[in-house]
DNA sequence: TTGAAAGCGCTAACAT
DNA sequence: ATGTTAGCGCTTTCAA
């Protein structure tokens, strides 16, 4: 079933059949209805690759996701899918991995499938405007931005918590708490990624409450896979380095790193606390329950659709939207006498 | 950057530029290296639109999947896309809750998109031949099989474990362990989908221990969110039900059943054994580690892809495989004296 | 309000 | 081995 013989069905010619598809006014109500009516009958739904060749550009964003299993970016690309559609667009879904380069795969993508621009899901915090360049297509950074890069300001968005500040509130809460000797759990320390921004927010607290940061306190796992999280936990105990809390980059992290400490005799809060960022939803109903800063997964999709979305229809220029993130007491956090 | 501009940039004809870059064998080496270059220092990346128009049809293959943030989904999706492009096809994604229909919502995308075939990740156990009538293309139900329906054998193919026979095994585990008074919690009892599979599982476990099945001990969740889960399984024990055992249809409702449980002032597996199906990552890092029949999220999603495509290109017909779940010992079962 | 026809970028005959 | 060309299904001028 095409448009010719739709058309060839309702007795009308195919631009007729066009326009009444696509809600033109120049039809007659009878006209449309038959049409409608006939189309619903015999299943038919227009080609989108016949259309997308011809309405150039087409009206489908791209989203890269960067480190799949990730749980707390399912929350996000629900809510992109979502907003994706309310607005009028079809989207399409690359997952790569985190020693993929986004920007190659967003630049494939979008010249493969013709897309209007690009929705980034982690990413590297450090692009270059000469790496951007061959973007074609407006694009939007979801939970990051170009912290370390030399990208002008007006040439990209950006929609993020802000990492390190968030960071520091964490770790300061845990020194609010009484904690002096606070390890951190991170991917790497200098990757130039989000994760590098929430070491920069944990030593600020550090700073600030006049504590020397320990750099034998610092656990990197090299992404952020629960079994690479749980060796750098486990690794840190062993290492016989001495620590009262434990600020871990990711939800899924700080999960692991709660498991390595039980194995290693400790318990969280008892011995250990443990604070980390993300606020997934199944951190809710571990026990003990994780003590986090919950990112608004669904409004930071739906906010990075809308904003690509006006850009595309040129109704906004490039943007960078900070939201907060919450506090989200859970019982992995215990006060300590100083 | 077209094909167009690309030739003439080469020097050669267009479809000497389409024969390069899709590797046909009748282009010189010469040409082929001269042509593969210039599109690579032209960033230039066939229009798929176009190419799936004329490729009737295209070479994409698409993903229901119903019952997003379905955790335990994200591995088997993630195989499905790899294995899409390790096969040559692309594919798409498309998201649908729990309330709506997957063949319709299949039926438009592949209509839409002009797929090969469909790949359906959760649904229905309960089609007619009526109802799949509408499909145009071959398609495989991934995690689940037509045990309640009408339709033939031949009329569509499946990957699955055997879900009644792999609950039977997770139950009857729970009653060697000593265990007489086992609960259930699952979606919906008798709702056309894998949970009811699994509940006959849970029921030959009991009739064949010779334990009267008990409708006190069944908690219905009505789906598999964690916060639906908490709740039905808080239900359960505030309603005075004695059990010492429980079996989740899902490890996402067993882990919140365990902190209902938890919160409820019983201890797992001290008080209450829990058992579950699917093999989460995550809940091998919980306190306590569930102990589960792991599904091979990996295998269930690139099987279903080499079904699919070896159906879509002709070597292969309908067939349904049954993959073997494996049980992964955690702590949450603990052994009674009957 | 409708129809005829051009053309989007590409692939695959068919011709050379 | 390479070029020429029809045509995939659709939208959109342009004409009527």
């Amino acid at each position: 079933m095409n448009i010719k013989t739709l058309a060839k069905l309702c007795g009308v010619s195919v631009s007729t059949v066009s326009r009444a598809m696509n809600g033109h006014p120049d039809v007659s109500d009878e006209v449309r209805r038959k049409v409608l009516q006939t189309a619903q009958e015999h299943h038919y739904v227009p080609n989108g690759a016949a259309r997308d060749l011809v309405r150039r550009p087409s009206d489908a964003i791209g989203i890269v996701v960067k480190g799949v299993g990730n749980i707390f970016f399912t929350a996000v690309i629900r809510a992109i899918e979502n907003a994706t559609e309310d607005e009028g667009f079809t989207f399409v879904l690359h997952q790569i991995n985190t020693d993929e380069d986004e920007l190659l795969a967003g630049e494939t993508l979008a010249r493969s499938k013709n897309l209007r621009g690009l929705i980034f899901l982690g990413g590297r915090c450090d692009y270059t405007s000469a790496q951007t360049a061959l973007l074609t297509v407006p694009f939007v950074c979801c939970t990051y931005r170009n912290s370390f890069g030399t990208l002008a300001e007006d040439a990209y968005s950006s929609v993020t918590v802000d990492d390190e500040r968030e960071a520091e509130t964490a770790v300061s809460y845990l020194i609010e708490n009484g904690h002096r000797d606070v390890a951190i759990l991170l991917s790497c320390a200098k990757d130039g990624s989000v994760g590098e921004l929430r070491y920069a927010g944990y030593k600020n607290a550090l700073a600030k409450a006049g504590i020397p940061a320990d750099p034998a306190l610092t656990a990197e796992s090299g992404g952020y896979s629960l079994h690479g999280a749980y060796r750098a936990a486990a690794g840190l105990v062993a290492s016989g380095a001495r620590f009262t809390a434990l600020f871990a980059a990711a939800d899924t992290m700080a999960l692991a790193a709660v498991r390595a400490l039980f194995d290693a005799g400790l318990r969280v809060p008892e011995d250990v606390s443990v604070i980390s960022i993300d606020g997934i939803s199944v951190s809710q109903y571990t026990v003990p329950a994780l003590t986090t800063l919950v990112q608004p997964a669904e409004e930071l999709g739906r906010t990075a659709v809308s904003m690509l979305v006006a850009i595309i229809r040129g109704e906004a220029i490039n943007r960078h939207v900070t939201l907060a993130a919450a506090l989200r007491k859970g019982e992995s956090v215990k006060k300590v006498s100083g």
